[in-house]
DNA sequence: CGCGACGTTGATTTGCCTCAACGATTGTGG
DNA sequence: CCACAATCGTTGAGGCAAATCAACGTCGCG
């Protein structure tokens, strides 16, 4: 009876019995169906969700109401936008699930309740982002330095998890091309090899 | 006679006399020349920087040996390849000044050090890479959502600062553009009015 | 069954790059 | 302090990666 979510921030650094309590009292569990929104932009985001079981993307939306992928999160990985998150103030993201999923759901003041009553998730928390920080660091990286096709072929090998269960429409989108240009990319590589 | 460092840090959360000390115990004060670089690419990243005067740029150098700006640090910022610096392994990054700078370097050792004796630290850093997260998260979406003259717009909007005292060829660099392009970017602005 | 999401293909257009050349400015060694 | 090199910004001609627009077939699902 391992709680899923003790379990994953207890492999950064060991919790005590307490700990855990305190942890998994303020951790809400929610099923998302597919395609549900779990924020949606105008909102405050409120909750820090990780996820058990699906999986989500965070995106926005431009002026020409196109969607882009900033982010996917699959088991065991965490999904919220921080800076509406720590700032209180309206999103200008969404969240959707992309599968019948299943999570937990942490409040913004109950987290900051954690902070203070079980210090070593400052700890944990500021390694988790910064795995995150060096993610997208790099994507930022790879978008200026290398082709779609290539970036595709990273994405694949990166996130193998990932691509089998995405449409390539979703994909598409957290790469930045359009559909179409993706599906001529599939096909020149397939020609090829 | 305020350290900078702690005049800094301690605009997070205050920080008590002892923690100060320990604090500026382990920064090491360095002056930086111009185009002189504090990390080199296949080197590991020993030290967060905080820049007290001047100005740095993290970039990468891709296949063709062109190079990339990711990000840059002016007064009371930080800059690090935060990926290197944690895992030890060797940077693909270089940092350089681009101004003659005065920085305080905190080795790696050193901030673990200080993260155990003054836990409050964790928390101030975590919200330091959190900003830090939310800037490159935007920067992320924009690059997917608008054209290369808006991205200039928003940036000379976003860091009046930065874009005052650097060459176009860093702002270039740091769009995701060539330097003619960005050449013609301005002209097109300036016609228009 | 029928509709909407998804993937594909082709013709055309466009945003940005490449390459080359040229002044202006900065900085640096003799 | 000058001469020369290096850096920087600009301009133009041509090219390419990716977008746009339109059409069509397939599949899963209510």
């Amino acid at each position: 009876m391992t709680h899923p979510l003790t379990l994953h921030l207890g492999s950064f650094i060991p919790l005590s019995a307490e700990e855990k309590t305190l942890l998994v009292d303020r951790a809400k569990v929610r099923q998302v169906k597919r395609r549900e929104k779990i924020l949606l932009a105008g909102e405050v985001c409120q909750h820090y969700s990780f996820v058990v079981e699906g999986c989500f993307r965070l995106f926005g939306v431009d002026d020409r109401g196109f969607e882009h992928n900033i982010q996917f999160a699959a088991e065991n990985d965490w999904i919220a936008d921080i800076g509406s998150f720590h700032t209180q103030k309206p999103s200008q993201l969404n969240i959707e699930a992309l599968e019948k999923s299943s999570i937990f759901q942490i409040k913004q003041q109950d987290l900051y309740y954690l902070y203070t009553h079980v210090p070593k998730l400052n700890l944990i928390f500021k390694v988790l982002i910064e795995l995150k920080y060096i993610e997208i660091q790099n994507r930022v990286l790879q978008n200026f330095s290398s082709t779609a096709e290539d970036r595709y072929l990273a994405f694949l090998d990166q996130y193998p998890n990932l691509s089998n269960r995405l449409p390539n429409t979703q994909i598409a989108s957290y790469l930045g091309i359009t559909p179409e240009f993706l599906s001529k990319i599939r096909k020149n590589i397939q020609l090829r090899g």
